[in-house]
RNA sequence: UGUCCUGUGGUGUAAUUGGCAACACGUCUGAUUUUGGUUCAGAAGAGUUCAGGUUCGAGCCCUGACAGGACAACCA
């Protein structure tokens, strides 16, 4: 019998297939994930990690994590160590093979001068804005540099001085000798190496001169046997010259494929605006919640596996787009739904006092951990004559559609009794501070009356009982779907938006009181929310992950 | 006025490689529900950028337009 894929392939997966068929690389499947350890990671970024590891995982294949450290003024270890926990966070291990261009840089100063003995690269010696104008354009061609012609063996003296230091940054740079006519820019002789006398995170000052990406990257996928270089589309016009390279130095040959880069609505995705939100003090940091960072996600409450399942419902492909965060939502709200445990909090704190219960009694309320989960079982929750429920969950005078708390109108409380209101205590200004109800004995959660039908349910806490907590309610970053699309003169922070950030005090069950930094819970009826490392032990500090999905009748007030 | 890449419901991804467009998110109904959540049932929404061509038959092949994106850092 056959087998059939559940899922069809993405395109790179067919490529990869087809190569096992042909035998192309001896059936092997070696991926790798390259950053560049000079920022943090982040969601787009969470897309070519499951791409990369999920592929060789999916072909028994490996994948190594390699940083791309060719410029040490950018780059620090603490974004490798960043990036590492990170890409361990999404659950994913590189075994080990955590490889750095720059234990390359040997190897790559070795191929740069045997290009130079094969006349394929030399030394020049043009100002950086010289270069720029003999580069042409687009459209034109441009014209060779006057040091183009060099012999090897003055090419090979100053680019052995160059290393040894004998210039200053910026006096010359190494060149392949390609076509200045060429139709691509990239192969107008571009720059190999450049003198740079700035200490590397990880060689020190060995060196002052440094491969450029482009003279590392293909070689160092050459070097690990990549199979398959998978890469982001911008890269796809690099690929001829790669492949340059490759054919010059007779060295083994990848195959590189480029996807189309996750973008998603209402966020900025690029190192360099996300720098900037954190520069500027618009976010409290990288790990800010409202970051679309794999940390700012982590401490928002996201778990690894919705970023996981996401990533692969999105799919691989070729052309430009734009997800829609709601699909992001979805993926987070369906795993968070089977595995958050439930408690009652209040945000918006409501006195409410029920008339007919004795002053002092407190009745221990059995609650449901977690309907999707019966092993997580039973928990007791204390009832009292006075109780918080949610501003929102009262209307004085309710459109018909109000399923909640109104003058006269019965509701239930979750877990407890149904309740009656009975009036509305209002101050001097004409807001409410209290409502009165009553409450009926035989409707208490089990008993045959509690079967009875109400139109709503509504949550609350014991006000006696409650703990204060702090919560940190987040909105999009922006308020438009694209934050690009901006007046003539502004940028994308004239699109944010200012209520990205809410924080109240609330009201929360007492079991709330021992929490660690990083539990997870759903506040029934509102949304999840994530216990933010900012928590001590006299309050804890809640991040709301995400609202649970609401209906448009509960929304319209 | 160059080169390369890409055009399929609102969004994203499919379509057994030429056989009358599917799935997911979103939207909207309805049922169930002690979360206006979950679950369940259902609906609307594209005729595949356009124009030609090949073919019994084209989203898939050919030609030509058009549209969008990428590329001119001693960044990656």
């Amino acid at each position: 019998m056959e087998t059939k894929p559940e899922k069809s392939l993405n395109f790179i997966h067919e490529i990869i297939e087809e190569d096992n068929k042909t035998g192309k690389f001896g059936n092997r499947v070696h991926t790798r994930f390259p950053p560049e350890p000079n920022g943090y990671l982040h969601i787009g970024h969470a897309k070519s990690i499951c791409l990369n590891f999920g592929t060789a995982e999916k072909y028994n294949g490996l994948c190594n994590l390699r940083f791309d450290d060719t410029n040490p003024v950018k780059e620090d270890v603490e974004y490798v160590d960043s990036i590492k926990e990170d890409v361990h966070w999404l659950g994913f291990d590189w075994q080990g093979r955590e490889f750095y261009a720059s234990d390359y840089f040997e190897t790559l100063y070795g191929y740069a001068e045997l290009l130079i003995k094969k006349g394929k690269a030399y030394v020049c010696a043009l100002s950086i804005d010289d270069i720029g104008k003999f580069r042409g354009t687009v459209t034109h061609a441009g014209q060779e540099s006057p040091y183009r012609n060099r012999t090897v063996d003055e090419n090979l003296d100053l680019f052995r001085r160059m290393r040894a230091g004998e210039f200053a940054d910026g006096a010359m740079v190494l060149r392949a000798k390609i076509d200045m006519a060429h139709p691509n820019m990239l192969m107008r002789d571009p720059i190999l190496y450049r003198i740079l006398h700035a200490e590397h995170h990880r060689t020190g000052d060995k060196w002052c001169i440094y491969p450029m990406y482009d003279f590392a990257h293909g070689q160092c996928d050459s070097i690990e046997h990549i199979t398959h270089s998978i890469c982001t589309l911008e890269f796809e016009v690099h690929r001829v010259l790669y492949d340059w390279f490759v054919k010059e130095l007779e060295i083994y040959a990848p195959q590189q494929i480029e996807f189309a880069r996750l973008n998603l609505t209402y966020t900025v995705m690029s190192k360099r605006k996300l720098l900037e939100l954190v520069q500027g003090g618009h976010v409290k940091g990288w790990d800010d919640p409202r970051m679309p960072t794999i940390c700012g996600l982590r401490r928002r409450g996201f778990t690894p596996g919705s970023i996981r399942n996401f990533a692969d419902i999105i799919g691989v492909a070729k052309r430009n787009n734009v997800i829609d965060v709601s699909l992001l939502e979805h993926c987070l709200r369906e795993d968070l739904n089977k595995k958050a445990l439930r408690k009652l909090a209040v945000l918006n704190p409501l006195k409410l006092v029920i008339e007919n219960f004795p002053e002092d009694e407190v009745e221990e309320m059995d609650a449901v951990n977690n309907p999707e989960d019966p092993e997580t079982g039973m928990r007791k929750v204390p009832f009292s004559k006075y109780l918080y429920i949610d501003e929102e969950d009262f209307m004085e005078n309710p459109p018909s559609k109000f399923f909640r708390l109104s003058p006269g109108n019965e509701v239930r409380l979750k877990y407890a009794y149904i309740i009656k209101c009975t009036d509305v205590i209002k101050d001097d200004n004409g807001k409410i501070t209290e409502i009165h109800c009553t409450y009926d004995p035989e409707t208490r959660s089990g008993l045959p009356q509690s079967n009875r039908k109400v139109k709503g349910t509504i949550h609350w806490v014991s006000a006696k009982h409650a703990i204060e907590a702090e919560v940190r309610l987040y909105e999009q970053l922006f308020l438009k779907e694209n934050p690009e699309e901006v007046e003539e003169g502004e940028d994308f922070k004239a699109n944010m938006n200012p209520n990205s950030l809410q924080i109240k005090n609330c009201f929360c069950e007492a079991s709330l009181k021992e929490v660690k930094s990083g539990e997870k819970f759903q506040f029934e009826r509102q949304g999840y929310f994530c216990v933010d490392p900012d928590s001590t032990s006299e309050r804890p500090v809640f991040n709301r992950t995400v609202t649970l999905k609401e209906s448009k009748a509960k929304t319209q007030k």
